[in-house]
RNA sequence: GCGGACGUGGCGGAACGGCAUACGCAACGGAUUUAAAAUCCGUCGGGGAAACCUUAUGGGUUCAAAUCCCAUCGUCCGCACCA
């Protein structure tokens, strides 16, 4: 009799000895093939670990527990994204250190996740707020200024009335912020921005050389938002510059029978003296200056605008005069913040002209303009259109953006949705932006061997009320002289958002003690790019975009060898709670892992969490299913129980081999609930039998050993094998897999009406003769055609009538 | 509105175009136990008298459809006045 399952002395046991043997270190030497295995690191949170962390780790942990088993030597660090608003929240409300709130919740999250047994690499442990660290974040900003794609601009920002901090557009959820909840305002601030934009056709072209899974690269692609159309300039009496659009359907120019410009658009201001209706003009501006982008885009169905009176723009396609209306259903964001209207082939301007009684003409053939605008471009004809009539839409479109090119009038142009990033945080728990500000030499880098430029200590962390950052509050670190000309200066007070740490921390993490660079050349090469990466779909337009851009240009200026960060990104669902709805405090379906660990164990919980479903799949948490797989292990270890005698042996090479065979697949296509099930599976046939010997006990405990590493190990080494982790990946044999027999079913038109043992070694013409003349076949069949027998695999289907 | 994912037992879910419901949960029966828990063994989608029917619904392609195509209904996610 054999004591017991009990994880909770197993699990500390094994730990140990993976913390002391440092057998997950990623090693020295590059001799061997390496692999890089890489999951978001977390986000030291006040809540401590969720239950949606292991199950990307868990996912992550499974492959490269395999990959040193296939002779790999493999990186799997991990670290902690500790800049951020949550923890300054908690420092600012508790009186205390955001720095020792950092290293409480960071203390806490490596128990939690020890404890659970992850193959990770502690040696080389990031935090994004050590110096050391932030010296580099800093470092490659420098870059980006030396380089232009750093500046600084005054722009409406999204700054959140809570958190009294700007936001990027990412970071605005629903029109308020994603944090905090708090209502979202339009500001105008001088913020440091970066050039994502230059890098917007490269971050979608190279999405061809990675291999993400489909629809993080269809996102990815909405968000950057390409379109193809042409500039086109309209005339405007009395104004040389005249009004230039954005336009994706140039074919439909001679339709444009008014134009309208944004709220914000400049066109207002000069001409001003010119226009009749002056002071409408100015309340609307007025009242869509007061709306929030959210709300701006809430009232998309009732259109409003105001007509600017005695302005008149040319139609340069028919020569006649158009009026220009203002309305904030154009937005100066996007294009030239100026469109032709074309009512009868687009909705927004269809639902404006029906508003406003402007004239809808119809130009492309094929709908019925008065019910709708009509705006299918892959089936419709030109009509009055001029030289137009008669072509195809897209045939008319090259065909009149050559013509605007030749007559001077506009140019083929491509636009993206994707706006520059706002880099710029008005908060003390940041990176500080090493610029300095100088009255005669505009903004200074500070050298870079005054790098990191370390935080200075604060009383309060509150922002002030105006919304400038807490650092202000810092005179003696502000006034500082210029690194240039030597006179008194100012330090930026701004700090980086989030995202700038975890834009690279995937490079630290191959040298993450090097005080020099960012990393060696030499660990560059031998580890970049990341082989694989698991994380969540909510950092697709966020982190992932970001450091793709990041990468780029340090691909750019020769500081890392690849284009690409990443060669694979894969993506967990969400866990929800087992109401199926999010977890969250407030529903108070909140699972804590914690809990779980203690009532089950880590491997049970492990193993839960790659069972419970599809990886990919969003899946209700469900405890008693979660117990059900503790069930498993306590099965798994009771086999122990059932060892023959040395020399004795099963039937059942074939079944294991099947199972080898089936896990192995399974874990490289991420399909970790089949991998499980099938081995549930065996471990069930073995129970039938009543016996299992000990090769095929150790053979079951290889592939189960990514899952439940602690158990397997621990039965491994009672069998007398040297520890798993040293070992190879078990191979299967192909032949092992052949059945002597096999069972076939007997279809007729297509139904199955009988079944057969046939040997695996039969042919197709004797499978057919056996089909035909089987008891059950024969008189179903008789006096009927035979017309065709199709035997394929493990069914056989005769068409007779 | 646009883009994406999806719809299979009481539940989570399996199923290269080839025996639908693997594996697990829940439920039920039995063994063991003074009893319970745990464990082990077993049963287990629905309808129909039956032939059969049944993978959201209706069509289609095919020898064969949960799987491919078209339409409809529904759910979830992302973006959203992007010209």
């Amino acid at each position: 009799m054999i004591e017991r399952y009990d994880p909770s002395i197993i699990e500390p046991k094994w730990q140990a000895h993976w913390e002391q043997t440092r057998c997950f270190e990623a090693e020295a030497s590059h001799e061997k093939p390496k692999f890089y295995g890489l999951i978001e690191f977390p986000y030291p949170s006040g809540m401590g670990l969720h239950v949606g962390h292991p199950r990307s780790n868990t996912a992550l942990d499974i492959i490269c527990r395999k990959r040193r088993m296939e002779g790999f030597n493999v990186l799997y660090p991990i670290g902690w994204d500790a800049f951020g608003l949550p923890t300054e929240n908690f420092a600012i409300k508790n009186k205390i250190h955001p720095a020792v709130v950092t290293k409480n919740n960071v203390a806490h999250f490596t128990a939690q996740l020890k404890r659970l047994g992850f193959s990770f690499d502690w040696s080389r442990e990031v935090n994004t707020t050590d110096p050391s660290y932030y010296k580099w974040s800093q470092w490659i900003f420098l870059k980006l200024f030396e380089r232009g794609l750093a500046y600084k601009a005054e722009i409406p920002i999204n700054f959140c009335m809570g958190c009294k901090v700007g936001l990027a557009n990412e970071e605005v959820v629903d029109g308020v912020c994603e944090r905090c909840g708090g209502a979202v305002v339009r500001k105008i601030k001088s913020q440091w921005m970066l050039k994502i934009t230059e890098y917007a056709q490269r971050l979608i072209d190279d999405l061809d050389m990675v291999d993400y899974i489909e629809k993080v690269k269809i996102q990815q692609r909405n968000w950057i938002g390409r379109s193809d159309g042409a500039e086109v300039l309209f005339e405007i009496e009395g104004y040389p510059d005249g009004l230039k659009v954005f336009t994706t359907r140039p074919d439909t120019l001679f339709g444009a029978t008014y134009m309208v410009v944004s709220p914000e658009h400049p066109i207002v201001n000069a001409l001003e003296g010119r226009i009749k209706n002056i002071s409408a003009v100015r309340e609307y501006q007025a009242a869509a200056a007061r709306k929030s982008d959210f709300e701006r885009s809430e009232l998309v169905k009732d259109k409003t605008g105001v007509p600017l009176e005695g302005i008149t723009a040319i139609n340069p396609a028919t020569g006649e005069p158009i009026p220009v209306w203002i309305s904030d259903y154009v937005l100066m964001g996007y294009g030239t913040g100026a469109i032709m209207a074309v009512p009868g082939h687009d909705a927004r301007d269809w639902e404006f002209a029906k508003a406003f009684g402007l004239p809808i003409v119809e130009v492309v053939a094929g709908g019925n303009i008065e019910e709708a605008a009509f705006s299918d471009i892959n089936d419709g004809q030109m009509v009055n259109s001029g030289f137009l009539n008669g072509m195809q839409v897209k045939e008319a479109i090259s065909f009149i953006t050559q013509w605007l090119v030749e007559k001077g009038l506009g140019e083929h142009k491509v636009n993206y949705k994707l706006r520059d990033w706002v880099f710029s945080r008005q908060r003390y728990w940041g990176e500080p932006i090493p610029l300095v500000y100088c009255e005669h030499c505009g903004w200074v880098p500070l050298p870079y061997d005054q790098l990191p430029l370390v935080l200075p200590e604060l009383e309060e962390y509150l922002p002030a009320e105006d919304g400038s950052s807490p650092l202000t509050r810092a005179t003696e670190w502000i006034n500082t002289s210029c690194p240039k000309c030597g006179a008194p200066a100012k330090r930026e007070t701004d700090t980086m958002p989030q995202w700038a740490g975890s834009s690279w921390y995937f490079l630290r993490y191959t040298d993450p003690n090097n005080d020099n660079e960012l990393a060696s050349k030499e660990a560059l090469e031998y580890w970049t790019p990341v082989d694989w990466y698991n994380g969540g779909m909510e950092h697709t337009t966020l982190h992932l975009l970001y450091s793709r851009f990041w990468h780029k240009f340090l691909y750019d200026i020769g500081v890392v060898p690849t284009p690409e960060p990443y060669q694979k990104r894969t993506s967990h669902g969400m866990i929800l709670g087992e109401n199926n709805e999010k977890m969250s405090k407030s529903r108070g379906n909140v699972i804590n892992p914690d809990d779980i660990v203690n009532e089950l164990g880590a491997d049970s919980f492990r193993l839960y969490e790659m069972f419970m479903g599809a990886f990919d799949q969003p899946i209700p948490w469900s405890t008693m299913g979660a117990r059900g797989c503790r069930r498993f292990l306590d099965r798994v270890w009771r086999l122990q129980e059932m060892i023959k005698g040395e020399g004795e042996t099963t039937d059942m090479r074939g079944k294991l081999h099947g199972c080898i065979k089936k896990v192995s697949e399974d874990y490289e296509r991420m399909k970790y609930n089949t991998a499980i099930a099938a081995m549930m599976a065996l471990v069930n046939d073995f129970y039938s039998k009543g016996s299992i010997t000990k090769e095929e006990l150790h053979t079951l405990l290889l592939i189960l050993s990514p899952v439940a590493p602690h158990m397997a190990e621990e039965i491994n080494e009672r069998l007398g094998y040297a520890p798993i982790h040293t070992l190879a990946w078990p191979k299967w044999d192909e032949a092992a897999l052949v059945e002597d027999e096999v069972e076939l079913a007997i279809q007729l038109n297509g139904k199955v009406r009988a079944r057969m043992m046939v040997s695996s070694s039969a042919t197709k013409e004797e499978i057919e003769a056996a089909a035909v003349k089987h008891e059950e076949i024969a008189p179903l069949i008789e006096g009927k055609t035979v017309r065709k027998i199709i035997a394929v695999r493990n069914v056989v289907n005769i068409v007779a009538n």
